[in-house]
DNA sequence: AGTACCACCTGACGGC
DNA sequence: TGCCGTCAGGTGGTAC
């Protein structure tokens, strides 16, 4: 799940649970799940601090402690947080785990393991490093369409590159193009203004209306796609059957009649 | 520059 | 029941 409207609400969920509470310490329980930082630098890093703030970019959390630094979370394709006060509430695939001095707890699950847990300087010092673009959610029209102008590939990868977007996944990616109408394979060059502006409004609609059910698709509209596109379903405005394609790597499912290629 | 493929991992699922 | 191939929403590297 992890794409902007996820993580956006693994923000909210740590900001209405994990702030300012000291933290009594902190276990690396999977080395995997490690990027630059070592167990070890990363527990003393946090023992005896609290969580000040958080914040997101694309799929990024980033948690700010208290006397500077930051702890940056990526989720990979299976993480999730969770704050719990008993034991026997850790999550089954707990890999990284903090402990407050209230006696819960915030665990960072992560089933596959392909997640990050890391320190960083700043969170612009890894949107620099990884080259990351802008968050999609705070850009306008002009912004948004200029780095599309200069893609000349299939739109759904342009659109799911972290360094023109940030946050952006193959679902969503999905989600946006079915809601604005464009085949998964059509190419960025043959977007005209009124294209590009139509992908601009459907990107911000998608996003927004996807956090505001709070990533979950049992709660989207009736007309999203997300809540049926693992089966060859019914379109959501009934113009057929959903099909399934590989582009750009990826399975891409859509709707052939509402985006005909071309 | 773009794309196709593999790797990293675990686990669920369908076919036999 | 068990084994096996395939697939999954993440990124990153390679070769063409």
């Amino acid at each position: 799940m992890p794409e902007l409207p996820d993580v956006e609400v693994f923000k909210r969920y740590l900001n209405s649970t994990a702030l300012h509470q000291e933290i009594s310490s902190a276990e690396v329980k999977n080395e995997k799940v490690l990027g630059s930082a070592s167990a070890r630098e990363l527990e003393r890093a946090l023992a005896g601090k609290s969580f000040e703030s958080a914040r997101r970019h694309g799929k990024y959390l980033f948690v700010g402690l208290d006397g500077g630094g930051w702890l940056v979370l990526h989720f990979g394709m299976t993480g999730y947080l969770k704050y719990f006060k008993e034991m026997e509430d850790e999550p089954p695939h707990d890999r990284f785990l903090v402990n407050f001095g209230n006696g819960f707890h915030l665990a960072f699950d992560c089933q596959r393991m392909l997640g990050k847990v890391d320190l960083v300087e700043s969170p612009e010092s890894l949107i620099e490093s990884e080259r990351l673009g802008p968050d999609p959610l705070a850009l306008d029209f002009p912004a948004f369409r200029e780095p599309l102008e200069r893609k000349k590939g299939a739109i759904k990868s342009a659109l799911m590159d972290q360094r023109v977007f940030a946050g952006i996944g193959n679902v969503y990616a999905d989600e946006i193009l079915f809601q604005a109408r464009f085949h998964p394979k059509t190419n960025s060059a043959q977007l005209d203004e009124n294209d590009l502006e139509n992908l601009f409004e459907a990107t911000h609609h998608v996003l927004q209306t996807a956090i505001e059910c709070s990533a979950d698709p049992n709660e989207m509209p009736d007309s999203f796609l997300l809540p049926r596109r693992s089966e060859e379903k019914e379109c959501p405005r009934n113009n057929g059957r959903i099909e399934k394609v590989k582009a750009s790597g990826r399975t891409a499912y859509y709707c052939p009649v509402c985006q005909p290629e071309r």
